[in-house]
Order: structure tokens, then sequence, then C-alpha cells
DNA sequence: CTGAAAGCGCTTACAG
DNA sequence: CTGAAAGCGCTTACAG
């Protein structure tokens, strides 16, 4: 900037206002300024812009996995919402490690983001209050934070699960197994929770070779799947607590002996063109995303009021597979 | 950083070194520093360090869609590669927008990223030319860079498609449609020429009906593919130019009155569970990503070596859908 | 082992 | 309409 100026015959604060199409430039030595910074091929250093400024027009999102389908759209909702307000999006997984998110979010904070938000892996968040303090803006978001007070943007894991497995009561099944995320991850258990209480609404008991809650790899969900699908007394339907899992229990129920009914949370694509369409409890993850980010702007804009919990209602999408019958036995 | 020094009773260059856990300082010191740092929650601000040091151990990634399944895989992939290297990613979607690429490309250069990753949305990346002069390592993915000569990792989508379209030859298609994204994209009309070489190479003519290259808006692709099906001398098989349109043709055929052969660009989940499978020519996203970063990062290192051309071939991946016979008709 | 001075590239507040 | 000075919060040499 000194050298365009030097080579404009202007001052710093001249180029300055030029960069910034501040006005009070006449148009004669704009054309100076802007011929010597292409001839220097000057590109200003917001760096050093937001050292002085304070703002930095970014801001930061921790979610799981960049790549996975339900948070893909979320990702991209937020980078909308920043959009629209002029910032820049900084993201990363945190490959549901407690001790990379914090990395993460602390490493964002550290460039100064304006604000943050968070699908929270680990359940202390209390690293991040000094960061609060500051200023940081922050919203969670899937997941409530971990031993703070802050705002939160959800999904109604309880009443969803409740609903479709309800469902699954309504067509007539008694044994019915729940393959679900690990115990320590908010939304798993919530949806166990309402598994729980749509056995219980219908006076039926759950056995606890129903229940398997436990890392989502394919593996493992297979394994636990055909565990509950043979034996003496094996379950006739199944709900899946989430996309991955579904995705697998799809394709164990692809090979099973005899029809298997199955409900999922989350919605996923062509789920309505498998044979039988897959009966889901769907969320709206963009919209997840947009609440959130919209949430944090009008934060960063000021408002200052308690921290508030939203909860998005969630849709049974009916497609046929949670309408099949138990099978005989 | 300065009341941290003065609390502890000490210079702002001891500080200095205890955040950055340099040596040369006593333990008894870095104590008193440190219980400075927690009582004032001084929180080091990068933007100060990375004006002094130069380089901001970030890079930035455009892609055309943060939510697309194909690209969402890349990203994650880069974002990997970025964290292997102790550099953070800001990306955002181009939207398939020139102006939007731009736009984002050189916030990120303000932001003074060491690096960029560019998937082209524009056909003319000569705005990167002052960038690229100042030190700014780029490289292009999945599509080559406009009017410009730099690095660029791609699939060999001639290849693959002239791969697919022979399959369905190979099958008894003579009559084969070609559903392709705009023609200002360069995989579209890749792909598109790959398709001719194979029916050239079977002395099969190709009737201007039989292709069509635009958006890949569902209704267009729904239209196009009806309109291809319909009429007196219908196709009997449809190359599909990449995920999006693939779907879209799988729904449209679920629907279809008579069988149709279908082989479609880009692998997809769950495409083995349809009936009848998908065969697909798959590319690997993540390992386009994964290459395109290391290779930045090698520029990072200071390779100095011409710009090279990458290209990762691509893999035919046989389910049933792309081995229907031609129907009667 | 420790610190005072200069400077990274901008903007802010002020003066002409 | 224009510019000189001070300062944002760090690090880099350098000196003790």
């Amino acid at each position: 900037m000194k050298d365009v100026a030097a080579r404009a015959g202007v001052g710093l604060k001249t180029v300055s206002r030029v960069v910034n199409g501040e006005p009070g430039v006449t148009p004669d030595t704009e054309r100076r300024v802007r011929d010597a910074i292409t001839a220097l091929g000057f590109r200003r250093n917001d760096s050093a812009r937001i050292l002085r400024k304070g703002r930095t027009a970014s801001i930061g999102l921790v979610l799981e996995d960049l790549a996975d389908p339900f948070y893909a759209p979320l990702n991209r909702a937020v980078e909308e919402v920043a959009r629209a307000h002029g910032a820049l999006l900084i993201n990363g997984s945190s490959a549901e490690d407690a001790e990379r998110e914090r990395e993460l979010a602390l490493a964002f904070c550290a460039r100064r983001v304006d604000g943050l938000i968070v699908i929270p892996a680990g359940s202390d968040h209390r690293y991040l209050e000094p960061e609060i303090a500051a200023g940081v803006a922050t919203v969670f978001v899937d997941r409530p934070a971990g031993l703070l007070d802050a705002d939160v943007v959800l999904s109604d894991s309880f009443g969803g699960a409740r609903e479709g497995v309800a469902h699954l009561v309504a067509h007539g099944h008694r044994r019915i197994g729940f393959l679900g995320d690990q115990p320590h991850i908010h939304t798993a258990t919530e949806r166990l929770r309402g598994y729980r209480a749509a056995m219980a609404d219908a006076g039926l008991p759950v056995d606890d070779a129903w229940v398997s809650l436990g890392t989502t790899a394919p593996e493992r969900v297979r394994r636990e799947a055909e565990r509950m699908l043979g034996g003496p007394r094996p379950v006739t339907a199944l709900f899946a607590g989430n996309n991955r899992v579904t995705v697998t229990v799809v394709r164990v129920l692809a090979t099973a002996r005899r029809p298997v009914a199955l409900v999922g949370f989350d919605d996923f694509e062509l789920a309505d063109l498998l044979s039988p369409g897959v009966t889901v409890v769907a969320q709206d993850a963009a919209r997840l995303g947009r609440t959130a980010a919209e949430r944090l702007f009008r934060r960063l804009d000021g408002v200052l009021e308690p921290p508030r919990r939203v909860e998005l209602p969630t849709r049974l999408v009916v497609r046929g597979s949670g309408e099949l019958p138990p099978a005989e036995g």
C-alpha cells in the first residue's frame, strides 16, 4: 500500500479510500491510484484490516463430517446465510472426536471468527467460556452444549422416534428392535427414549436384546441387526436411529429370509425408489443449519437475550417399509 | 498480551515465548505468565501473528456445492490433507456461477490463504494471475482452468464415458441417448465426446435428438428423457452425464412402460440396491480431492516444476441397469 | 534466561 | 479533497 501511494504520488489514506470505495476522492486521483494498483499487482491484506477493525466477517462451523449426507446440506445452509451477511465460512470435521472438536473450535477462535456454530462431539464445552466472554457468538446445533448455557437448535428426536415406533406398533408389531448411535450422543439417547416411550404407551415390554447403541460402522450394525433377526423370538420390525444405520439395515434386509418392517430416522436420497420404499422420520437438515446461522447473526447484531433452545419438528414420511405387517414367525 | 506481560511482571517477548511453547523460560516465570493468561482470559490473536509471519496456515477451496454428494467427499478429503499439514480450510459454493467463484477465490486470497483449490465454474481464470504471481499456490480440480496454465487434477471423463457407452453398445443397443450437464462445463463436453467416440467406434449414427446438454434441474432432465423415450424411434438406452442426472433418470425409468438400459457417470449411495442395480462409471471424488491437496502442499513446500495435468482413471461398475437388452419396439 | 525497539499492512481520528 | 501520525497485537532481530 505504501508502494502504491508512492507510485501514485498520494498519501496512504487516499489509497485506503480508493480500495474501500470511500467517497471524497477526485476521479483523477482515483485513476492514478488504480493504475498504480494494477501496475504493482497490489492485493489488500485482510489480516491487517482485521487487526484494526475488530470484526473479521467470518464464522466457524464445526460439524461431524463434511461428507455426511445429513450434515452436508446443513453446511450449505449455514454458508448461504453467512454469504447473505457478507461473511466467509471456515469449517471442519470433528470426526465425532471431542478433542478434535475442541482444537477446531479454538483454532477458529484464534483466527477471530465473529461467531461459532458447533455440532457437539464432546460433552463438556466449558473450554469455550473464555471465548464467549470475549464476545464470540456461539450457537450449538443438532445436539445441546455440555455444561454450558448457550443457544441450541435441535430436531425433536424424542418426539420423532416416538412417532416412528408408534407407527410400527400401529401396524401390529410387538417385538421391535432399536439400532442407534453411540450412547454419549444426545440424539441417540433421545431417540432411544422416544422408542421406550412408544413401547410403554402401547403397554409393550422391551427386551434388552432388542436395543443396541454403538458406532454406526456397517459391520457392527449388520451384526446387531442379524442378531435381533435371528434366535427363537426375533424382532419383526426395526427402528434405525439415523441415516447411516438405516442404509446398513436396508442392505441387511435385502438379503433377509422374511419381510421385516423398517422405519429410519433421517430421510435420504432415493429412499422412495427402493422396494419397498423406506418409511422415515425426516428432519430438515438445511432448516436446522439456517435457523442456527440466523440465530448467530442476530446475536452478532447485538441481540441480548437469554440462551434459547429451539426445537424443530420432524415429519413421518410413509413409503412402505414401515407398513409391512409382522411376519409369521 | 501487553496486559498479561504487565500482570506477570515480564516482558512482551516472554509472554510470546510461553504462548508459543518456545524454550528458554524458567518454570517459575512460565507459571506466572500462565496464571496471568487465565486470569485475564487472554486469547492469542492469529491475525496479528499472520501479519508478521507471512504464512496463514490456511487454504481455500471453491467448489460447486458443499452439499452435493459428489463434491462433499472431495471437500472432506481436502480437509484431511490440510489438517495433516496443520492448515485450516475455508470453503464456499460457487453454485456454478463464474462471478461467485471469482468473488470467493479473491475473498480467500484477501484473507491470505497460502493456497487455493478451485473447481472452476467460470471459463476465464486470468483474474487469479496477480494472486499466483504474488505466491498463492493454486490447483484446479475436476475441470481445467480457463486461459491459465496451472496444475489440474481430473477424472478421465472422455475415457469413462466412452467405456460406459461402449458397454451399452456391447449389450445390443443402437439408439442410445446422452443426457449431460451444461455445455460450458468441461466434464460435460468431454463425456459427450466420449459418447460420440463410442458410437463412432461401433459405426453407429447419432441422431441430434438423442443428445441433450443443459442444466441438471430435474424438470429439464425429466422432460428430455421422456422426449427421447417417446416418438416413433425411441432410444433403448440412456447414458447419464453425472450423478444428479442419473438420479432423475432412475426416477423417470421407474415409471417407464418398458425396460430401458441405463449407465450413469458417477457412483452414488444405494445404486446397488435399486432394481435393477444401476451400472455406473465411477470416479473417486475423495482421491481427486486428496491428489489436488497433496499437489498444493507440495507447491507450498517450494516444489518448482511446470504445471501438470493429472488424469485419474474411472471404473465401470456393472450392476444390472446397463446390461438390460434393447426392448422390442 | 529475559526484554526494549522496530515493524508487519492496514484503519482511525484528526488536522489541514 | 487529502495526508501525517498513532496504533491494532503480535514476531523478529538484537542486545543484555
